[in-house]
DNA sequence: CAGCAGGGGGCGG
DNA sequence: CGCCCCCTGCTGC
């Protein structure tokens, strides 16, 4: 170093990587993770994420996937939505009303200098100036920007908070229960529990990852159209805050509850692989639960999970997999709501903000799904949670009617495909929540929804293949397992049928446990390793 | 070959 | 009448 070392400094660095990295995130560019949450997808970048949190970092770790879908329960929309932004940002303007279920989730996903203290402080740099350790003693407060009240923090010592807004007892909003903003809306509670009961397992857990690019054009439209209609109802939601509970937990909890589970379905071959990863963040106790019984947990969470992503499926897939060059449009459609990015997010006042983008993102237009009455009949954010929760059971059972699917995107693989135009029309009354289309009966509907869902109750008894549709089993058999089927008598086409049950269960709890293990959490990961099959355990046959 | 949808038949309420 | 199941056909990879 005697001798002349020059030390260059750029000295706009740092500005300039901000720059670029609220670009970056407004357009989805090199995203290379998705998180889903409430039915929304955040196409995120894991090594902002891994930056801001050593969970996320663990889990992208793990996961091999190129691009894996990260399902966030019991975290709201519009938390997750501030965690980006400060994340992202480095700040973000919080209500105080919200701030402890904001804070809650940063636990639950520990995000340094909100939950977790940064150790680096280069680090902290980046997230924020400011870093809004509640817990922290020695770091400020958090920051929060302009709040409206205009008051100071809302932090507020009451540790009471109960730190898995959702519990798993109920969903509704128990008002006790979640902190946060709204209750009303749709909550966290997408509770791991499921409908277990008798419920078989949610099937679905799927979602696939099929990025589809057919789906653009009519998600689009539906966003638009969800937009419009949710956005009345937004207003209405937000104004719930209690702020009486804050948050506070214990950074050590955290953990608890992160289970995540991987599910890769990524059949696509080409495209993505991309892996659905489901972080539930609850409370301890329920992760306990879950862990217990990974098999159904696991179902039904991916149900729900997939569902709610599946608003946006498509844009994440599209993110995630490729650039797209749709995402304008996509941008466009959903607005800024998803990204905070600065442009939305800075210049309004945050809540709002939040609160309109994350409505209108919710897909409750389209819960009407086939059901007209049920459409209407969801008005309030309060039934779109439920419908969405029980989304997962419905379809299990056989997507009777109204819920709220997630969607995957269609890969259109059959052309038909609401192409287009084909929409609804009076013979087709059934319509899709998620898409244009329509279906001429309810049961085609039913099974048009899987397609979303990316459940695949139909498993191959040769070989991990799975299908949607019975018939394309039986196809698959006689195609690739005549030899099979000759050899062994036993096993029929026939036997094929739906194994709904256990084609899903199995692959999940395998894949849970393995994963699981890791932490106690409440994150199951379902695993596949393969596009749609994952079970070897099935597939034993 | 796989995905998806249309249409028809059987069965039960 | 509605649900379920199956067959069939078309499309894309």
């Amino acid at each position: 170093m005697e001798d002349g070392l020059l030390s260059l400094k750029w000295n706009n660095h740092k500005s300039t990587f901000f720059h670029i990295l609220s670009e970056v995130r407004g357009k989805h560019t090199y995203t290379d993770a998705t998180l889903a949450c409430e039915g929304k997808f955040f196409p995120v970048h894991k090594l902002v994420m891994s930056t801001c949190s050593d969970y996320f970092a663990e889990i992208f770790e793990k996961t091999p996937c190129k691009n894996p879908v990260v399902v966030l329960k019991d975290i709201k929309k519009s938390d997750l939505e501030a965690l980006l932004d400060y994340m992202y940002i480095g700040e973000v303007d919080v209500r105080q009303s919200e701030l402890a279920g904001l804070i809650k989730a940063a636990e639950c996903l520990r995000i340094k200098g909100l939950a977790v203290p940064d150790e680096d402080p280069t680090k902290a740099q980046k997230k924020g100036p400011s870093s809004v350790p509640e817990r922290r003693e020695d770091s400020p407060p958090a920051k929060r920007k302009r709040r409206d009240s205009g008051g100071d923090r809302g932090r507020i010592p009451s540790p009471t908070i109960s730190r898995g807004s959702s519990q798993s007892s109920s969903h509704p909003p128990s008002a006790s229960s979640v902190p946060s903003q709204a209750p009303s809306q749709l909550s966290s509670v997408p509770e791991s529990h499921v409908p277990s009961q008798s419920m078989p397992p949610p099937p679905s857990v799927s979602q696939e990852t099929r990025h589809v690019d057919s789906g653009r054009g009519r998600q689009d439209s539906h966003l638009q159209q969800s937009q419009s209609q949710h956005t009345s109802q937004i207003s209405s939601l937000r104004p719930s805050a209690d702020t009486s509970s804050l948050r506070s937990p214990p950074s050590g909890g955290p953990e608890s509850s992160h289970p995540s589970i991987t599910s890769p379905r990524s059949s696509d071959q080409s495209i993505l692989p991309v892996q659905m990863i489901k972080v539930e963040v609850d409370d301890a106790d329920n992760s306990g639960a879950k862990d217990s019984h990974g098999d159904r947990e696991d179902g039904s969470e991916m149900d729900g999970d997939e569902e709610e992503t599946s608003n946006d499926f498509s844009e994440y897939q599209s993110h995630g997999g490729e650039i797209e060059k749709e995402e304008h449009d996509q941008m466009d459609s959903y607005g800024a709501d998803q990204i905070p990015g600065p442009s939305g997010l800075q210049g309004a006042p945050p809540v709002l903000s939040w609160g309109e983008e994350g409505e209108a993102g919710f897909p409750h237009n389209l819960f009407g799904g086939d059901d007209p009455a049920a459409q209407q009949a969801l008005q309030g954010p309060d039934l779109a949670r439920r419908a969405w929760e029980s989304l997962s059971e419905s379809l299990v059972a056989r997507l009777t009617s109204s819920a709220p699917p997630p969607r995957p995107s269609h890969r259109l693989g059959g052309s038909h495909l609401h192409s287009g135009g084909t929409p609804v029309t009076s013979d087709r009354p059934h319509l899709c929540p998620l898409c244009p289309y329509g279906a001429t009966t309810r049961d085609s509907l039913a099974r048009h929804i899987r397609t979303h869902t990316g459940e695949r109750p139909f498993k191959c008894s040769y070989c991990p293949y799975r299908a949607i549709q019975k018939s394309d089993v039986d196809k698959h058999i006689r195609r690739r397992h005549k030899d099979a089927v000759s050899n062994w008598p036993g096993v029929a086409p026939a036997t094929i049928s739906n194994v709904s049950n256990l084609s899903y269960s199995q692959p999940v709890t395998t894949a849970w446990q393995s994963t699981h293990s890791r932490q106690n959490a409440s994150t199951n990961v379902l695993t596949e390793s393969t596009p749609s099959y994952s079970s070897p355990a099935n597939s034993n046959i």
